[in-house]
DNA sequence: ACCATTATGTTATAGTATAACATAATTAAA
DNA sequence: TTTAATTATGTTATACTATAACATAATGGT
C-alpha cells in the first residue's frame, strides 16, 4: 500500500499514493466518519483527495486556488455550487481532517501532509527534505523517548507536539 | 546565574533573568561579537534586552511597539533618531541575534526566548507551557538520540530542527 | 413538516513576514 | 582624510497565513 523508503517499521513516506490508495484510503475515511458520527462532506473529501493527490506539503491557499479550479470546471458543465473559495472553507476542513486524524500539519512550513497510518491522536516527528520537497512520518523509539523524558524526567504534561527535522533525505544526498 | 527548574542539566528555564543577568548576557554577547568581527548595535542590544526582560516568548510585532515606545521616549528628551519601527528594523534584528545563536525562535507560536546558553549553532528541544507562558530549553539526550535515529538509522541529515512541545509544566499541575 | 444542529458561504480583517529600494553609518583602502 | 566598499537601518509597499463574525444552506432527529 504505502512505500516505505527505510528499512524501520515506524518511517513511512507521506506521499507518492497511488490513484488507487487515495481511492482506498477515501473509503476507509468515509467508513470511519460514519462510525464515528462525523459527516464526511464533498468539500472535506475533495480536500482530503487533493492532500493525498499532492507530492509534496500542500498550503491552504493552494488549496484553495486547485478547488477554485475544480468549480470553475464543474460550473461549465453543470452551473451549480458557489463559485469562490474563500480562507475559512478550506481552513474548517483541514481542521476537520486534523481532527479525524487524517492529515498532519507542518507547523514550520505552513502546509498539510496525509496521514500515514490514519488512527487516534499521535505523536510523529517528521522529516522534512528541503530538495525533493518529500516527507518522511515517523513514530518510532526516540520520539517516544523524547515525551517519556518530558512526561517523567521533566514532570511536564505534553499536549501537542510539533517535531519537525528538515535537510536532505537519503535519496538526495 | 539562572534557575533551573529541574535536577536535569540540561533543562533550563529560558526566563527569569535579573537585571544583572541581562547586563552580564550584555557584556558578554558585546565581547564574542567583537571576536566574531561582527557588529552588535544599539538597536540588536535593544532588541536581545528587551527579549531577555520578556518573562515570556516575545512576538516580532510586541518588540515593534516595545520599541517604539522606547523611541517617543528618548525624543522627548533628545529628539533624535527614527520615529517609526517598521517590521524589518526588528525581524533583521532578530535574525542576526538567531544567527549569532543568543536567542531562539519558537515557530509554532511565533514567537523568540533566550538561548540559556549561548554559543554556536546547537539542537534544543522547547516545553512551552500554555498555563504560565513560560519556557524550557532542553538539549539533552533523548533529543540528541532522535537526530541520532535521524541521521544514522534513515539517512537524513538534518539542517534545521523545530521540536516544540507544549503543554503544562510541573509548577502549573 | 418542524426544529435543532452542523456545515458552508461571505465579507472583512487580524497577524506574521519579506521584497525592494533609499539613506545612513561603519570600515578599509588609497 | 577623503574615497570607496561594505554593512546596517529606514521606509514603503505588499505577500502570505489565518481567523472573527454573521448569513445561508444542508442534514438529522422528532
Amino acid at each position: 500500500m504505502l512505500i516505505t523508503s527505510s528499512t524501520c517499521e515506524h518511517v513511512h513516506d507521506v506521499q507518492d499514493f497511488t490513484p488507487q490508495d487515495v481511492t482506498e484510503r477515501l473509503k476507509t475515511a468515509k467508513e470511519q466518519s460514519c462510525m464515528r458520527g462525523v459527516r464526511f462532506t464533498l468539500l472535506r473529501q475533495q480536500i482530503y483527495t487533493l492532500v493525498l493527490q499532492a507530492n509534496k506539503p500542500v498550503g491552504a491557499y493552494d488549496l484553495i486556488t486547485q478547488l477554485q479550479q475544480m468549480r470553475l470546471l464543474d460550473n461549465e458543465n453543470e452551473l451549480t455550487g458557489a463559485k469562490n473559495v474563500a480562507p475559512p472553507t478550506v481552513y474548517r476542513s483541514l481542521e476537520f481532517l486534523l481532527s479525524e486524524g487524517l492529515i498532519h500539519q507542518l507547523t514550520s512550513i505552513n502546509a498539510y501532509v496525509p496521514c500515514c497510518h490514519p488512527r487516534a491522536h499521535h505523536t510523529a516527528a517528521f522529516l522534512i527534505c528541503e530538495q525533493c520537497q518529500r516527507v518522511q512520518e515517523c513514530s518510532s523509539l526516540p520520539i517516544q523517548e523524547m515525551m517519556n523524558f518530558a512526561e517523567e524526567d521533566i514532570g511536564f504534561t505534553v499536549a501537542r507536539s510539533v517535531i519537525e527535522l528538515s535537510g536532505r533525505c537519503q535519496a538526495c544526498q
